[in-house]
DNA sequence: GTCTATAGCCAGATAGAC
DNA sequence: GTCTATCTGGCTATAGAC
């Protein structure tokens, strides 16, 4: 079999990407998605059956990019703080990349919420445990102040992911730009490790 | 002229917010509203004319309804670490009664960013200067360490909004049921001020 | 004001030529 | 594999009787 550089099954991917995680299942249009990758609609169908199938597709593909940023937190080999620090600073850049994508992963999730079953059943799903393991040993050392694993877990995702979500919301209200915006996003990284090392250490 | 105690434009709009916020514009059907109102779908457009503008009357009343909260926040006259308190302690009630609304405004939002400005125009909008003068004159006078009102702001927001607009993605990744994450909430009234407070504070 | 019936459109899906 | 043409169903919206 001869590989194309990129053949039209993947060109269908992208251009579904594209759509469905700006428009959502509901709101994308198959006629769009064939626009997108410059093919026609009949063509959808005959490599991926129907909407639905093709929804799927770009949906396990998204959250099968999330995933090693989770994993990341959870399972490297590295001190809490180091990890803390690696996730924020690895996220905005992850956010330039797919900006759509949590926001996405996040609204079809709510949609229906059924599918996480899908996905934990996956391949490379992250696995709480190793980092629970973690914060419980650091407590129990003294390193850390007495926190359980999954505060500090959501306190992480929150103060990285919400202002991505909110993005358009925050704006309004604080009445700035997209370039100032932007701005304050990168004096986060900053901003999120000092709040989350600082709760943590003992004084 | 009479007024019932509740008329068929307050059914039809009651109904709409319970499809809309947990179907968003896209994945709403005129039908189901209809049904939910146990109504004929023809007095939708009697009383809304179409479901755009429908649509415009959930999205306007449900912002309605956030503001109220957003501006304790900005404007309610106490010191901030009061307001840190309040504004978290009473999210969580807030959320048990509408559940959906922090999603759905999100979500449509980030579908049609230009409504922001519809909502900036009307009355009750918050107004982030209030707090930003506070936070500044806090600074000033040493009562907490030097930080910029719109971060403290995004932090306040994002450590309460998050977990709930995540919930399916978390409850997913930690493998816990809704009774364990109900629990988990409730837990972070105590833990979000904890870390707001904390990182404030001057030692 | 409230209903039934239906117009008119648009989207997902398929048939069938090439 | 790729296209054009078309079917079929469902949805918003309206016409018109009561």
């Amino acid at each position: 079999m001869k590989t194309k550089d990129e053949n039209t099954e993947d060109h269908i991917l992208n251009a579904a990407e594209n759509v469905f995680q700006r428009k959502g299942m509901d709101g994308a249009r198959m006629q769009e998605i064939a626009d997108e990758a410059g093919i026609n609609k009949a063509m959808l169908h005959y490599y991926y059956r129907s909407k639905r199938f093709l929804f799927e597709a770009v949906f396990t593909k998204a959250f099968s990019l999330i995933a090693p940023e989770i994993n990341r937190v959870l399972n490297e080999d590295t001190g809490l703080f180091q990890k803390i620090e690696n996730f924020t600073h690895s996220y905005i850049t992850f956010m330039q990349k797919h900006p759509y994508l949590p926001n996405f992963v996040i609204q079809e999730l709510n949609r229906d919420a059924g599918f996480i079953k899908v996905l934990q059943a996956k391949e490379g799903f992250p696995d709480f445990r190793k980092f629970q393991a973690q914060v419980e040993k650091e407590v129990q050392d003294g390193t850390i102040k007495p926190i359980k694993a999954e505060q500090l877990f959501i306190n992480l995702l929150s103060l990285n992911i919400f202002p991505f979500l909110a993005a358009p919301l925050i704006k309004g209200f604080l009445k700035i730009d997209d370039s100032e915006y932007k701005q304050l996003m990168e004096e986060r990284k900053e901003e999120i490790t000092g709040i989350l090392i600082n709760y943590l250490k003992i004084k």
